[in-house]
DNA sequence: ATACTTTCCTGGGCGC
DNA sequence: TGCGCCCAGGAAAGTA
């Protein structure tokens, strides 16, 4: 599932292969997939002749900058961008085609059609609700840890399901929410306002800093699609508990066990994390 | 207001 | 082999 270093790295590729193209003409194969107010008829019109200036991104999402629109694309769990030859035959789950003026298509593939695309006029993309209401970008320059503490004060919620929501730190995916819990050595069921400062600032690092290397690495390819963008990630190999189901814990050697944390699989160390039978409610 | 539940989707894994 | 069933999960919408 891309995080928010896939995103990055994708945002990366994207803008060496088409920094700079002009869209042609669009195609629309899943209705659903534009998000309201504008119909697919309306997002295949208006693209038209547009020019890719740049694509920025903000927590997960990607923002395309053309002359007159923002467009606002996010991956969710299955999303994927490819660019290629206009004649080469579509695969299969591709969705969106936008096919560019040098005869190549840059092309949205997405098994579970989870993933959409919005648009905005350009002289308003800074009102795009979703990407407002986003908490701060998980880097030490926006990520302060007055106002993660404060966050996390503020409810009772498990401090997993607070690390995932958008509006207290932005980008932190299900993969990335596990390996920094287990970097901090906390518990993925603490109620978040239950954390004390030190554990507050741990985490806080720790967040930064497996954002940090993830983003480094290319981010992390779970299954590997050839000639798809930001499917060359690297950062897979440094996962510590993510998808290590029963195996030993790096750090203490203990089994990684896998649960449930506000319906999201969750990998955690029972030693090193705490058991988290300290914290489940009674059935 | 907050917090929990449901919805969207399909491929893959499982049991028989 | 093949069928039916269930599950994964980010974000938005719905409900208590």
């Amino acid at each position: 599932m891309p995080e928010l270093p896939e995103v990055e790295t994708v945002r990366k590729g994207l803008i060496t292969l088409i920094g700079g193209s002009t869209i042609t003409g669009v195609d629309v194969f899943w209705n659903r997939m534009i998000t309201p107010p504008f119909s697919s008829e309306k997002f295949q019109e208006v693209l038209v002749g547009e020019q890719i200036h740049t694509i920025e991104r903000r927590g997960k999402y990607l923002i395309f900058l053309l002359d007159h629109w923002a467009m606002v694309s996010h991956l969710r769990m299955e999303g994927k961008f490819e660019v290629t030859p206009t004649d080469t035959p579509y695969k299969k789950h591709t969705h969106v085609v936008f096919h560019l003026a040098d005869n190549r298509d840059l092309r949205y593939l997405d098994v579970r059609k989870f993933g959409r695309f919005s648009l905005i006029p350009i002289e308003k993309r800074d009102e795009f609700e979703a990407i407002k209401k986003l908490g701060p970008e998980p880097t030490a320059s926006f990520f302060k840890v007055e106002a993660f503490q404060d966050s996390l004060s503020r409810t009772g919620r498990a401090i997993k399901t607070t690390i995932l929501d958008q509006e207290v730190v932005a980008g932190v995916g299900n993969i990335y929410a596990d390996e920094s819990l287990f970097q901090a050595a906390i518990n993925p069921m603490k109620p978040a306002n239950r954390l004390n400062q030190a554990e507050a600032e741990r985490l806080h690092e720790a967040i930064i800093d497996v954002i940090a290397r993830a983003v480094e690495a290319g981010g992390s390819t779970i299954r590997t699609y050839k000639n798809t963008l930001g499917e060359a990630g690297k950062f897979q190999v440094a996962l510590k508990v993510y998808g290590k189901t029963n195996q030993a814990c790096p750090r203490c050697g203990t089994a990684i066990e896998k649960t449930k944390v506000g319906q999201r699989g969750t990998h955690y160390c029972p030693q090193c994390q705490g058991p988290i039978s300290d914290y489940q409610k009674k059935e």
